[in-house]
RNA sequence: GGGGGUGUAGCUCAGUUGGUUAGAGCAGGGAACUCAUAAUUCCUUUGUCGCGGGUUCAAGUCCUGCCACCCCUACCA
């Protein structure tokens, strides 16, 4: 019986590129939707950028350009990531769109309909210079129990937790300002009330992995404590929705991501002629979210509060998984193991990645451990020397020979793996995809000593044992189709791969149960490179060289020019650089430099230009320069401006100093190992 | 401190409801082969199944105490 599964992968966040640790979210998802179809489920798979909040709204005033335009880039660069690592979503949306905005307003009305929103105002720094509230990790400062200095705004390396209101000295990192405290109401959705509701989701069913159940109940719903309130509101400014009810607050942005799930699959319902109440509102549909575990609670508490408050399908299962970890350490930029998507992509395959993250995904909610040899290793012997061997192996007899009209004794080797494939079928629907991955080793082991107990070589000399030929081709390419057919949901390249060899798509699960008989077969191409440490290496360094670079560009110091001078003088029309080139700047020397007693602005310099080269300049920067610490210096001048005759003498040409005039006038400066005649070009 | 998990060959891990001499892949050693991407095939070494008790005819598997590591969470009496 065909099944309808709703599946997504928990929504990145618009504020930086995907790298290999959420890769492995996107590709966990991807293989059981991929395995999902390939049996003949009837399967979508729903994603989104997730756009709003402070850190976005930051960063796009750091970039000096507008929110739209920043998340607009993000959505593009992050399905560019996906789409290179054959992540293949049905729809991919974004919380910034009028569908989700539809949906928020129809759930927040639901959630004030059960009479679950409350008010409360409470206390909160608030960056006067960057005008906004500041979230706990925006504020640093001196710890009010240790004395620390430093500190986040919620807890100290001694161990002490407090309220960013109780630190001592506390300062913006955003502008370096002093936050102030300031009162704001916000909204809350009092979710203690719907405790019943959530005690009864998390025991009955199996939405939730043991663990989880039991950390929930141990945790959240333990009996002595209420739970807490959650604030669900920001006030303006904030990138994000306006709450309807609530001008000036908007809906925090844990409130609309995941409503983004239901947003995204309304489009794809519109863009499809679909009903989104079949796919959200139906005890038929299946519904799947795959997501880390540093987001359960978001996931297993309120999401679930929000949906049955509003009349929606609970999820059906919520798959939770562990970090990734590179050699045994948590990934970090400064080793250079956080390693972006984009570099990873220029280094290695992305369907390595996929294999290796299959091999090391169970079920259970587990940290992986991705180390470079094992990777290398695993990757080169299993994919390599196993699977592809096979096929490359009798691939240069096969274009002759073609497929045997009837398959031949292999010795039992193909049942087998057929009926192998419920195993590995029932591995990949648990999520076990270790254990599925070890299934189909097995095969693949089983598989190439039949080649070379056949001996198709000494066949291929012998013009009579053609036909002998002919079937170890027949069986070889078929126990490498089964195992391509197995690998698809992993390896959908592969798959195609295989189909560009044999003619024959792979488009079922079943197609493993059936030889491919009496075919001709394509002329074999190499299907995988081995891939070497040094590559893994590369990708590594490059990773701590880019983050190297970041930091030592946000280590500069930040400038706050003002924009006054621009504006007084703005600037002037386009030239070309012949335009350019006419004006004619010398390094000079001053040699001299006097008052002249009858002019209020003026001095008169001689000017050096070499030699015995020298020129009288009048200089209008009297109350800004003593003569006598000009002597000896190098000046900027205009040599070739037409002299012009004052009324103290003539004037061969003008230095050049900025300033709006006074004493505020500023001589231009030339750097070291400068000589008086070099033309500046 | 509380909760959860893991500990099996050099490495990564399987070991189903307790039941014969504890397994696989990789790595190591030896040989063969040459169709194949120095790939493959055959043979082969290695284990106080973290440590100590207990239950049982029988324990890697169940109970218990300890040790180590990991994850979550916390300073709450």
């Amino acid at each position: 019986m065909t099944r309808r599964i709703l599946v997504t992968s928990a929504l990145p966040y618009a504020n930086g590129p995907i790298h290999i640790g959420h890769l492995v979210e996107y590709i966990q998802t991807d293989i059981w939707v991929r395995f999902q179809k390939l049996i003949g489920n009837r399967c979508l798979y729903i994603c989104a950028d997730d756009t709003h909040g402070t850190a976005i709204m930051i960063r796009a005033k750091k970039e000096n350009r507008s929110e739209e335009e920043l998340i607009a880039d993000m959505s593009r660069q992050h399905q560019r990531d996906f789409a290179d690592f054959h992540v293949e979503f049905d729809h991919y949306g974004s919380t910034n769109s009028d569908s989700n905005r539809e949906y928020c307003h129809q759930i927040w009305k639901a959630l004030r309909d059960a009479d679950l929103i409350t008010e409360r105002a409470i206390d909160q720094l608030y960056d006067p210079e960057a005008e906004t509230f500041l979230a706990d990790r925006f504020v640093r400062g001196t710890c009010p129990v240790s004395g620390h200095k430093d500190q986040p705004g919620d807890n100290c390396v001694c161990g002490a937790t407090y309220s960013p209101t109780e630190l001592i000295d506390p300062k913006s990192t955003l502008s370096g300002a002093t936050p102030e405290i300031r009162t704001a109401v916000h909204l809350f959705v009092e979710l203690e009330k719907l405790r019943p509701f959530l005690t009864q989701w998390i025991d009955n069913g199996d939405a939730l992995q043991k663990e989880t159940a039991n950390y929930l109940k141990g945790y959240f719903l333990a009996e002595d404590k209420p739970l807490k309130d959650w604030d669900i509101s920001r006030p303006g400014p904030y990138f994000g929705f306006e709450i309807p009810d609530s001008p000036g607050n908007y809906w925090y942005v844990w409130f609309d991501a995941p409503i983004g799930y239901i947003a995204s699959t309304a489009e794809w319902c519109t863009a499809n002629g679909e009903s989104i109440d079949d796919w959200w509102r139906s005890e038929s549909t299946e519904i799947h979210h795959f997501i880390g575990k540093d987001i359960t609670y978001f996931h297993t508490l309120f999401w679930p509060g929000m949906l049955h408050t509003a009349g929606f399908q609970l999820p059906t299962k919520v798959h939770i998984h562990g970090f990734l970890n590179v050699g045994g350490e948590k990934m970090s930029k400064s080793t250079g193991t956080l390693i972006a998507a984009e570099t990873y992509q220029k280094y290695a395959e992305p369907d390595l990645l996929r294999y290796f993250y299959a091999t090391k995904l169970t079920p259970r909610v587990e940290d992986l451990d991705l180390g470079i040899d094992e990777f290398v290793d695993k990757v080169n012997s299993d994919l390599v020397g196993k699977v592809v061997n096979l096929a490359s192996r009798v691939g240069k007899f096969a274009k002759s020979t073609g497929l045997s009209p009837i398959y031949p004794d292999d010795g039992g080797l193909f049942q087998n793996a057929a009926q192998a494939g419920d195993a590995i079928a029932a591995a990949y629907e648990s999520g076990d995809f270790s254990r599925a991955m070890r299934l189909i080793m097995e095969l693949a082991d089983a598989a190439n000593p039949f080649v070379e107990h056949a001996k198709p070589w000494e066949m291929k000399k012998d013009a009579d044992r053609q036909d002998e030929l002919r079937d170890v081709v027949t069986v070889a390419l078929n126990l490498f189709r089964q195992l391509a057919i197995y690998l698809a949901p992993v390896l959908p390249s592969l798959a195609q791969k295989c189909d560009a060899l044999l003619g024959e798509p792979i488009t079922s699960w079943q197609q493993s149960k059936t030889p491919l008989v009496g075919t001709p077969v394509e002329k074999f191409k190499r299907m995988m490179e081995r891939i070497q440490p040094e590559d893994l290496q590369k990708m590594i360094d490059e990773s701590k060289a880019n983050a190297d670079a970041e930091a030592a560009t946000e280590n500069l110091p930040t400038f706050n020019d003002s924009d006054a001078p621009l504006k007084d003088e703005p600037l002037a029309d386009e030239i070309t650089i012949d335009d350019f080139v006419k004006v004619d700047f010398r390094v000079a020397r001053v040699l001299s430099a006097e008052h002249v007693p009858e002019a209020n602005k003026l001095l008169k310099l001689t000017l050096g230009l070499g030699g015995d080269e020298t020129r009288q300049v009048f200089a209008g920067i009297k109350a800004a320069y003593q003569p006598e610490k000009l002597v000896g210096r190098l000046v900027v001048m205009v040599a070739n401006l037409k002299p012009r005759k004052m009324r103290f003498g003539l004037s061969e040409g003008m230095v050049c100093a900025s300033g709006p005039g006074g004493e505020d006038v500023f001589l231009l400066a030339v750097d070291e190992g400068a000589l008086p005649g070099q033309r500046v070009h």
